[in-house]
DNA sequence: CCTGCCATTGACATCGGTGTCACAACCTGG
DNA sequence: CCAGGTTGTGACACCGATGTCAATGGCAGG
């Protein structure tokens, strides 16, 4: 391990000095600058994380405290975002998955303290409310498509509302009067927040809303599990004499099984039937046949700003804080809605 | 922050004797072990990691380097799986994803020499060679999913052979002698060792491979990107007068597209046509119609076993030091293959 | 009672950087 | 030519832990 020392000793200057140019410090001669760049080029020096952490008391390293993230496959783009929003700070992430176990989280949280961490994105798989141990942490905590029950920290979410309507919009502006709706667990937060946007765009457009034609693909066991059942709720749809010309689903799993119900059924997407997915797996959007349309949920763009918010809660960034940032939910158009005559 | 001085103040003895409680050293009296400790907990002492590792001259802490993880979903199993390794030995990892980029790359190589991380797991998002760029890194390395081209370091791989075996090997079970294949891009390593297994089980089974019944599913583009053509591939080969009674998938993708090409031509999955997909994306397999059997690709043990080679290289842990780990695939059986009678 | 060993504990140096402050050399304007 | 300022550099202490080694006290054996 090359240090500060040997460094200094080749230049004949004083570690200091050969410190400050390390950091950009303007107060050295241009000469002496680059002289002693040039020798900590040439002998591969790289500062050594642990000394100057324990100097300066803090860390460049932020941590990332997920719960599940992996189940939803693309969720780690949040994970990603993160990362490219922390590359400009020329920082890295300590990741922490707790898989859902409070236990987990308090040793993780322990963790981070040791590391003494710059600040820590709390990210989670469904967008949702959490609550914080509170954990005796002085550094900033930042909330990625989750947000707080106690609104005690700033979060970034999907906005799912905007992604309803975004949704519900294109198919009426396609011509479609009459529009089916598999939706996910009425449990779930986005779902409200969806429908509510489905409401604004009916409306604007003219249309009446009908619970009758809004129906959960996803059903919630009494283990906490969830069943899904598009495939179902798709055929009680279209076998209705006046069958819906275009489905909303509540994701991308839902639309697969709303092809096979189209299948089963001897309709055609888009043809017969324009289907509007909701994620944007790619895994799916671009595998089915024809490739589904969706409107994608921006977990990369999400990571991304909740970096930003943090530097700004730890004042190494000019701006405001909010408490909440809305991240849209982009439309991806492809095959699978066709514009009715 | 609580320090190591704190805690000896308060418990009237040497920062000495409390770091040896701490660090569980068996030279201190079982009387002031438990009074130390029982200050440590009333303090919340958490032992500073910079500070530690500074002294001792290693981290706790382990690299992870992955190319692009993220695009093939199920590949962040390899994190959780590396997680999983790392939280028995109580440690953490520093993620870093290079997208790719040879700059990123060496940029993170000297960022985790900065870190002095005990040691990196390299993974890829798709079972291939790779050359790292000799990074002068000290401490053990081990690939995962991917292998040293040059022999220099150890790699833990999905047994890719042994996967196809055993997708042919259950269909031909099932009684099945006519199988289609349609397989990933001929250039992926992984096609390769698959179809080997897939030529051993024939030849278990006494049938003959014939090559007109292979085909790609996937496409090289001129500008290296993939076109997914199984849909067309599917045609092709449930077109033949003498047409399959199964098909294998190089992936669960391309089983997506044997569906849709099924029903186009009105067959039924699996009376009329078994399908068995590869990777075991449940997002595909637990939501197709009928639910798709595939093999599985065991990213989260090969993570887990990653970790572990990396602890005997360190010689932390007792064991040899393999070349390299086969993970074996396992089937999962769902119902989109059939019994022939 | 003395010697020597063991068990326990503490003083001190050290790891590799950075903050503080002193100091030398060089200006600048009166 | 000098007071006062600016610029560039280095000496030194310190961050919080641990390795080394010495010191202390107790006890067994001769």
């Amino acid at each position: 391990m090359v240090t500060l020392k040997d460094v200094a000793r080749e230049a004949g200057v004083s570690p200091k000095t050969v410190s400050r140019v390390v950091n950009d410090d303007p107060a050295v001669n241009v000469k002496t600058r680059e002289a002693v760049a040039e020798i900590v080029r040439r002998m591969h020096y790289v500062p050594d994380h642990a000394a100057r952490m324990m100097r300066m008391s803090h860390s460049s390293v932020v941590g990332l405290m997920t719960d599940a993230v992996a189940t939803t496959p693309y969720s780690v783009d949040i994970v990603r975002g993160t990362q490219a929003g922390l590359r400009e700070q020329s920082r890295t992430m300590l990741i922490a998955n707790t898989d859902g176990d409070p236990q987990q989280e308090q040793e993780y949280w322990r963790m981070f303290r040791a590391h003494k961490v710059a600040g820590v994105v709390y990210a989670t798989m469904y967008h949702r409310p959490v609550d914080l141990g509170a954990p005796d942490f002085e550094r900033g905590i930042v909330l990625a498509n989750c947000y707080s029950a106690r609104r005690s920290h700033s979060s970034v979410v999907p906005d799912d509302e905007g992604g309803g309507y975004t949704q519900a919009r294109h198919l009426i502006e396609l011509g479609h009067r009459r529009i089916g709706i598999v939706s996910l667990s009425p449990v779930l937060r986005a779902t409200v927040l969806r429908g509510a946007g489905y409401r604004t765009a009916f409306a604007e457009g003219g249309l009446l809303y009908d619970p009758a034609l809004e129906i959960p693909g996803f059903i919630t066991r009494p283990d906490g599990g969830e069943d899904l059942v598009a495939y179902d709720a798709a055929l009680g749809l279209l076998r209705r004499p006046d069958r819906p010309t275009s489905i909303i689903c509540g994701n991308d799993q839902i639309a697969v099984q709303i092809y096979a119900a189209a299948a089963t059924l001897g309709l055609s997407v888009p043809d017969d039937l324009s289907v509007m997915g909701f994620d944007d797996m790619t895994v799916i959007t671009q595998t089915l046949k024809p490739m589904l349309t969706s409107v994608a949920l921006p977990y990369f763009e999400i990571g991304r700003t909740a970096v930003d918010i943090l530097s700004r809660i730890n004042g190494e960034a000019e701006g405001p804080v909010p408490p909440q940032v809305l991240v849209p939910c982009p439309l991806v158009t492809r095959q699978s809605c066709r514009q009715l005559v």
